[in-house]
RNA sequence: GCCGACGUAGCUCAAUCGGCAGAGCACCCGCCUUGUAAGCGGGCGGUUACGAGUUCGAUUCUCGUCGUCGGCUCCA
């Protein structure tokens, strides 16, 4: 393998620059507000930020002065100048700004850098300073101010942001700008932004007619339209094909039950934040499922199990509910609503390894056939601190578990990255970690381990020797929520879906309305044969037909007119651009039925 | 949930300083009969998110509610 060499973006000069301009920001700031508290201001991807805590809110009239005064500060070719100094000479400089002398003390301790990031070692105390400025900092910033060119930056936006990420804490006013060597690289960078946006599964979602929000019905309740409902069934389709090649059975469960499921599997415990409220009916509490587990276990937990029985594998499209709080939900990334690729997966501890892997082997299956590239493979974990909070209270299960996890992976070579503290309450996970057009993290596939609910429900197993043994259950939905899932495709894919996934796979357009009954038994033969195909015979123009076609993203366009019906042909054109012209229908049938028995990626 | 911004026709967006709410597309009705991304004409469409307040008069100013968006927190 070739190991090209790259930077890290830490040691990049657009780290420097990003850095200097945030620290030139926090001091446009402090001149309009000179009793102004200032925290932290680091570069993050493609930017930086600063976190103040002011006497009162910005206004983005605010943020247009700011910008004016840093373009001046930075034509002042104001030296950065780093001092590395004592904690106690740098209690004496930051005597009027708290949040300082608290970062002070974290370093001090040695426990934390300047950000609130563990560090192992001691680091030691310094400050940069330029003009009037002075920020506890351990750098590297520029040479001098001159080196942020006043064109290559800019102040996008003013956020809320609680000190140390805590919502604990006080929450403070976060500036987000960008910054680049150039003012072309702002520029490109600010037209990447503009045409994420055509990508954002919001708008291609409305302009495809894929699925609504609907303010009566209520916030994170998505409303499928019929093209969402056929991308729905082609998924489910594609799962159910899968999964019962790789031996799953499929349950069905109800959605509400009665509250002391939840209270034996864990969640209200662990979970009720995300729960909807109990409804009350005859004296007794009933909930709102925010996920399937408690019920199949319920089904494991039916009648005595035997290890040959095991893997068992519990599969349900199901559809769940969680309360997920209003300013997080994001179009149909995060609802609250979900239907879920759902199974859970009985096995013995010797059986976890192998199962366990080809969960990861059914991902990478997916991916491969969405053209899925760009993702991280998370391992999340618990903290120590979480304990009997958000994790259930067993260290000794979590080490045990989380060290099967990482065996697992390391043995099949699948790479991760480890995080602490992420972990799901009943157990340690692999997350599939993509991003949205616009730059917003998600999880996408999930596999998880739980130790803690097979031990609650009691579950077990005869094993070889006749004893009782208990399961272990794995989590997995490979295909993610229906919503994330097609949400992440929409952008993924532009809304430019394979032709299996496509809503409209065909439309028939006929020339002159003499075509029209030509055009519709055209439709009809291909509804015949298994394609999704509908003839526009309406009064339009060729041309206008075809342009609603393309804005609907159609992968194929049958233009019949006179000559075609004469021959008893058609003419294609596929969503590209690309033209085939007189050609038999059943050519045409035969190349779009591979493609959807494929699922292939071409048209 | 928190901080901030925003909410005008089904969609995309206008409306000067507080003075009769407008366009394109979509939809409906005609005309045109068309060759690979928008043919032409007409019509319908609004309690300016909702509810209060200030004012002779509110889309415009103030407050509240709901929703959306940018973040934070959280997450499939």
């Amino acid at each position: 393998m070739s190991q090209q060499k790259q930077e890290r973006y830490e040691d990049s000069y657009l780290y420097k620059v990003r850095h200097s301009a945030a620290h030139v920001m926090a001091q446009a700031v402090l001149e309009l507000f000179p009793d102004g508290k200032i925290t932290i201001g680091p570069p993050v991807e493609n930017g930086f930020y600063y976190d103040f805590d002011l006497p009162r809110n910005l206004t983005p009239e605010d943020l247009e002065q700011v910008e004016k005064r840093m373009r001046q500060i930075v034509q002042g070719r104001h030296e950065f100048k780093k001092t590395v100094i004592s904690a106690e000479e740098a209690k004496k400089i930051f005597a009027d700004q708290p949040y300082k002398l608290e970062l002070i003390e974290g370093l001090e301790k040695g426990g934390f850098d300047e950000y609130g990031n563990p560090l192992n070692e001691k680091p030691e105390i310094s400050i940069y300073q330029h003009d009037t400025f002075t920020d506890l900092c351990r750098g590297p910033h520029v040479e001098n101010t001159k080196e942020i060119k006043p064109d290559a930056f800019k102040l996008m936006s003013i956020a809320g942001a609680y000190w140390r990420g805590d919502e604990n804490n006080k929450q403070l006013q976060r500036v987000y700008g960008t910054a680049w060597e150039n003012k072309k690289q702002l520029e490109e960078y600010l037209h990447q932004l503009e045409e994420a946006k055509k990508r954002d599964h919001r708008k291609l979602g409305k302009e495809l007619e894929i699925f609504i929000f609907d303010e009566e019905v209520g916030p994170g309740l998505p409303l499928w339209l019929p093209n969402g409902g056929v991308m729905i069934e082609e998924l489910e389709k594609l799962a159910k094909e899968i999964e019962e090649r790789a031996g799953y059975v499929r349950v069905r469960t109800p959605s509400v039950t009665k509250e002391d499921l939840f209270l034996r599997s864990g969640h209200l415990p662990y979970y009720a934040e995300s729960m909807y409220p109990p409804m009350e009916l005859e004296g007794v509490k009933y909930y709102v499922k925010p996920m399937n587990c408690p019920m199949h276990h319920k089904i494991f937990g039916s009648k005595g199990r035997s290890y040959r029985e095991l893997p068992l594998r519990l599969a349900e499209y199901g559809t769940c509910y969680r309360y997920e709080k209003s300013g997080e939900l994001f179009g149909l990334m995060r609802v609250r609503s979900m239907q879920m690729n759902d199974a859970h997966i009985y096995v013995t501890e010797d059986q976890f390894e192998e199962e366990f892997l080809s969960v990861i082997d059914l991902y990478l299956k997916y991916f491969e056939l969405f053209g899925i590239e760009k993702y991280v493979m998370r391992f999340s974990k618990h903290s120590k601190a979480g304990l009997g909070k958000k994790y259930v209270d067993n260290e000794r299960l979590w080490i045990k578990t989380e060290d099967m996890v990482r065996r697992a992976m390391d043995n099949g070579n699948v790479p991760y990255e480890e995080v602490e503290d992420e972990a799901a309450f009943y157990g340690p996970k692999i997350d599939v970690q993509i991003w949205s057009a616009i730059g917003r993290e998600f999880t996408l596939a999930t596999n998880q381990v739980d130790f803690a609910q097979p031990a609650r429900f009691d579950l077990k197993f005869t094993n070889k020797d006749g004893q009782d043994e208990m399961p272990l259950c794995i989590h997995r939905a490979p295909l993610s929520t229906h919503e994330r899932m097609i949400g992440f495709l929409l952008e993924h894919y532009a809304g430019s879906f394979p032709v299996w996934l496509s809503p409209e796979q065909v439309r028939v357009i006929s020339i002159t309305d003499a075509q029209n009954e030509y055009a519709e038994s055209i439709a009809k033969q291909l509804r015949e044969n298994g394609i999704r195909a509908s003839a526009d015979v309406s009064s339009q123009r060729m041309n206008a037909k075809i342009r609603q076609a393309q804005l609907m993203k159609v992968p194929y366009m049958i233009v019949v007119g006179k000559d075609e019906m004469a021959a008893n042909q058609v003419s294609l054109r596929a969503r590209d651009g690309s033209q085939q012209n007189n050609i038999a229908l059943d050519e045409f049938i035969a190349r779009a039925k591979d493609r959807i028995a494929r699922r292939a990626k071409e048209l």
